[in-house]
RNA sequence: GGGUAGGUUCCCGAGUGGCCAAAGGGAGCAGACUGUAAAUCUGCCGUCGCAGACUUCGGUGGUUCGAAUCCACCCCUGCCCA
């Protein structure tokens, strides 16, 4: 099976850029792996690759799924499976960019986890955690169900404790003895990873920055648009940043400003989560930037991907 | 000038004689993570460190066995009156 290539990497460093620095090298399309990008209608919040951005390469996964719509790590898998296939079978490199570690796994490495949530259990649960003191209400039944995922899980980590009740109830036994079990079915790729590694201080700067040039391109109308749309935005897309801080302003909630420093902190956060992910994956190799070396390291990227290739490409 | 409320660890903010290196929150740092993941959660967070020791609560001096907490004076800030 041959190896994908891929991007990875904290939110604002430069992904979408070096991807299509490759892409033009190696003559590649790029599968976006990014859980907010996969909704229509929120290109700004969600930083779509804007036309110059994208400079005619073709981009796989963007704004295909309405924000009312469900959407997950394992329909993700299958999309970028798919897509996957069908650009090599036309004899071209797919090209993996994006900052959604799960979803990168879920592709790369296969999914553990075959049980699906059963909206009827997963909202009961839910409103036995709205209630106070509902969370350990929770984790003790979870520790009786099953106490090996007890364990391992935070009694305040509900969304945990609730997918792993979820599991118990939908097959009746343990989350890990179903993880077991469902390993085997689902197979992984070898992936081969790239991502750029910006000093921290940096990092946080080219965050707020994008966030205010978010703004300039429309941020709050387009969540005005969204919030006011008649299907409703849920579950994941609700969850955008950008989104739910502006949605409370635009609500009278709290001010635009409050809001907007609060997309950034949030974003600031997601950044650091992104780089703790992926600093634990070993096949991602970090090249260290400030910006002014994206050449080099496409061409360093480009060159390894065309090794590898070879005769094929 | 008079009155009044205050000045607490990076920030906000509790603390009114010992149980205080000082609640809580935020920020920051580190980490976890598999069908909601831009989500959810955990740890650390004055300094050195095993114990423990050391320096902090505007400043200086005092009271006390003991002070962030009480007293005196001083400096600064908000508000009110002039």
């Amino acid at each position: 099976m041959s190896t994908l290539f891929g991007i990875v990497g904290p939110t604002a460093s430069g992904k979408t850029r070096l991807a299509v620095l490759v892409a033009q090298r190696v003559g590649a399309q790029i599968i976006s792996a990014d859980s907010m990008q996969v909704y229509t209608r929120m290109e700004v919040l969600s930083a779509q690759p804007t036309p110059e951005e994208t400079c005619g390469i073709k981009h796989h996964l963007i704004g295909f799924v309405s924000p009312g719509e469900k959407y997950n790590a394992s329909k993700y898998r299958l999309d970028a499976q798919k897509a996957i296939n069908e650009i090599r079978l036309a004899g071209e490199t797919p090209l993996l960019c994006g900052g959604s570690g799960l979803y990168v796994d879920a592709l790369t490495r296969g999914l553990r986890l075959a049980t699906e949530a059963d909206a009827e259990t997963r909202l009961r649960l839910k409103r036995i955690a709205a209630q106070p003191g509902g969370d350990l209400t929770l984790y003790r039944e979870l520790e009786t169900k099953d106490p090996a995922s007890a364990r391992k899980y935070a009694p305040q980590d509900t969304r945990r404790v609730i997918r792993s009740l979820e599991i118990f109830y939908a097959t009746g036994r343990p989350r890990g003895e179903m993880e077991q079990r469902d390993a085997q079915g689902t197979d992984g790729m070898p992936a081969c990873l790239f991502a750029l590694k910006w000093e921290r201080r940096v990092l946080y700067d080219r965050v707020n920055a994008r966030v205010d040039e978010m703004l300039r391109r429309g941020l709050v109308d387009e969540v005005k648009r969204l919030s006011q749309a008649e299907a409703p935005v849920q579950e994941t897309a609700a969850q955008a940043i950008g989104y739910k801080e502006i949605k409370l302003a635009l609500d009278g909630e709290i001010t635009m400003y409050k809001a907007i420093e609060k997309v950034k902190l949030n974003t600031r956060h997601l950044a650091k989560r992104q780089e703790t992910w992926f600093r634990r994956d070993e096949r991602v190799k970090w090249f260290d930037t400030d910006g002014t070396n994206l050449g080099q390291i496409a061409e360093v990227i480009s060159q390894t991907i065309l090794e590898d290739t070879g005769g094929r490409a």
